[in-house]
RNA sequence: CGGGGAGUAGCGCAGCUUGGUAGCGCGCCUGCUUCGGGAGCAGGAGGUCGCAGGUUCGAAUCCUGUCUCUCCGACCA
């Protein structure tokens, strides 16, 4: 325990630096030599696939195609929609050169698409019958921010971007909301990670959008983190880049169109919300690896066992994703300590006495227990057992957040709490007052709660009639 | 972008005040002994001191610039 304690600084010492402890000892990332960009390496990466996979296969079966655009936009597309350019003006960056030539028209690497993909979506759309268009990207996108952090913000991440356009607003506004549910769908069940769903007051709202869908998560240190998002953009970008259709009745008309977008910082959410002091705690549906093996034996016996452990890994192959840690440099403490801090849920061990016994011991990360099992029903066991971790994980996260969730009726309440956690008040949807809370106590309003009812209790600022209910928070 | 802190071997650090032989721990390599919660001994490899200028006979050390990380603000997924 005292060397673990010199290499991951403990989560109530130093959230940040726990943080920036594990990615790097975890083997996640990198830090690239440029501010602000980093390398994911294969052990996060994979995680990215998994959660890529979960979301395209829903994106799939709701009709959207993926198709991929262009990195580089010309300018006068960019500034096409008012509020959206003004939005992301001071974090674009551009290529002014080409080769050795200057470009006549600078081209901005996409901070997001709509632009792009309205302009080409304008040229795709004549008619009713061509809608909806139902459109994915997996991308990369650049964001030149002031303050980095690995995976909850970078200069450049991936994500993924949908843009579909529809007949009518009502249409649009069920893709927005679809689209938040799914996101809802694969963070929950795959990350394990509550959520709560809600709008984005006006303050908050994406650039161009009419209402912004989101999705909050809390994290382990009681700030908040906006974790997926849906827009619904009304005719903003169809009127800014005339996206019409002739619709039946003969008459020219706007089209409606959404957008919504998760990126890789769910990775760090799922870092977050489930790490602890020996480092990550992988949920099992997006571990890369879900049980690792460690054989223990010395001399004479070890070849055995191992050979034992290699009988067992090819038999455990088709229910779960499983390695074998046959290292003969290190020892078996150090082996578990090594995979713990990767978040590996199970841990499968094999010595002399249990191979005498045909059994195996199985340790889970979550929850530290150790069982005993026999051979013959480890096959059967370990899928029971990561479907558990699965749901602990979920469970734990929730009752952590529930337990930091305080409902409060002013915004001096706050304060007893460190203003760590979600605070639950009315609001009465005067930026004024979502303006001062965020001068005097860097809070801020994280969504209105699709689910919660006003109090009665007035403004938790200005103390006048509530109009909605709000989370507020501190943000990442 | 403003204010702190920091860049010396893969990692963590000392050396810098007062310029003069590049050091420690971990890790790495080899060998032997070890193996149920971070093993031991012995031998060994590895560094243009972030980068670029300047001062000097001589710079890790002094000066200037610059890049990167980190923390706290403001901006944002």
């Amino acid at each position: 325990m005292e060397k673990l304690l010199k290499e991951i600084t403990p989560k109530s010492h130093d959230f940040s630096q726990w943080y920036v402890d594990v990615i790097k000892k975890a083997d996640m990332v990198d830090y690239a030599p440029m501010k602000g960009f980093m390398v994911m390496k294969p052990y996060s990466y994979k995680i990215w696939e998994f959660i890529q996979t979960a979301m395209d296969q829903r994106f799939q079966a709701t009709g959207h195609e993926n198709a991929y655009f262009p990195l580089l936009i010309p300018e006068n597309l960019l500034v096409k929609e008012a509020e959206h350019v003004e939005g992301f003006s001071a974090e674009v960056a551009w290529v002014t050169m080409g080769g050795n030539e200057v470009l006549a028209e600078r081209l901005a690497v996409r901070p997001t698409s709509e632009t792009i993909i309205g302009y080409m979506y304008s040229q795709w759309i004549q008619s009713y019958r061509d809608l909806p268009v139902l459109i994915n990207q997996w991308a990369n996108v650049l964001r030149w921010e002031k303050s980095t952090r690995p995976f909850l913000r970078t200069t450049e991440f991936l994500w993924q971007e949908g843009h579909t356009v529809h007949r009518t607003e009502e249409e649009a506004v069920a893709e927005t909301v679809q689209q938040l549910g799914t996101y809802r769908e694969v963070i929950e069940g795959e990350l394990a990670v509550p959520v709560i769903e809600g709008v984005k007051s006006a303050g908050e709202r994406f650039a161009g959008a009419v209402e912004t869908y989101t999705l909050e998560a809390l994290m382990g240190d009681g700030k908040a983190l906006q974790i997926a998002t849906s827009h619904f953009l009304g005719q903003n970008f169809a009127k800014a880049f005339e996206i019409r259709y002739l619709d039946e009745d003969g008459v020219l008309k706007y089209g409606w169109t959404t957008s919504w977008g998760s990126t890789t910082r769910m990775i760090g959410a799922l870092i977050m919300v489930h790490g602890d002091d020996k480092g990550l705690r992988m949920p099992p549906r997006v571990a890369p690896i879900q049980v690792i093996i460690v054989p223990i034996g010395r001399g004479a016996e070890r070849d055995a066992v191992v050979r034992h452990a290699k009988t067992l890994q090819a038999q455990l192959q088709s229910v779960c994703r499983v390695k074998i840690d046959d290292r003969d440099e290190y020892t078996p403490g150090y082996k578990f300590n090594d995979w713990e801090m990767r978040g590996v849920p199970l841990r499968l061990e094999v010595g002399p006495k249990d191979m005498a016994q045909q059994r195996v011991m199985l340790c889970r990360r979550d929850t530290g227990e150790k069982l005993a099992v026999e051979e013959s029903e480890v096959s059967a066991t370990i899928p029971k057992v990561l479907e558990d971790i699965q749901t602990t994980l979920f469970r734990q996260a929730q009752d952590y957040r529930n337990q930091h969730t305080h409902a409060i009726q002013n915004y001096q309440e706050m304060a007893q709490y460190d203003h760590r956690g979600f605070f639950l008040g009315d609001w009465c949807a005067d930026e004024q007052c979502a303006d001062r809370l965020k001068q005097e106590t860097a809070v801020t309003i994280r969504c209105l709660p699709l689910e919660a009812n006003l109090s009665g209790n007035g403004c938790i600022v200005c103390g006048r009639p509530g109009v909605r209910r709000a989370l507020f928070g501190r943000a990442y």
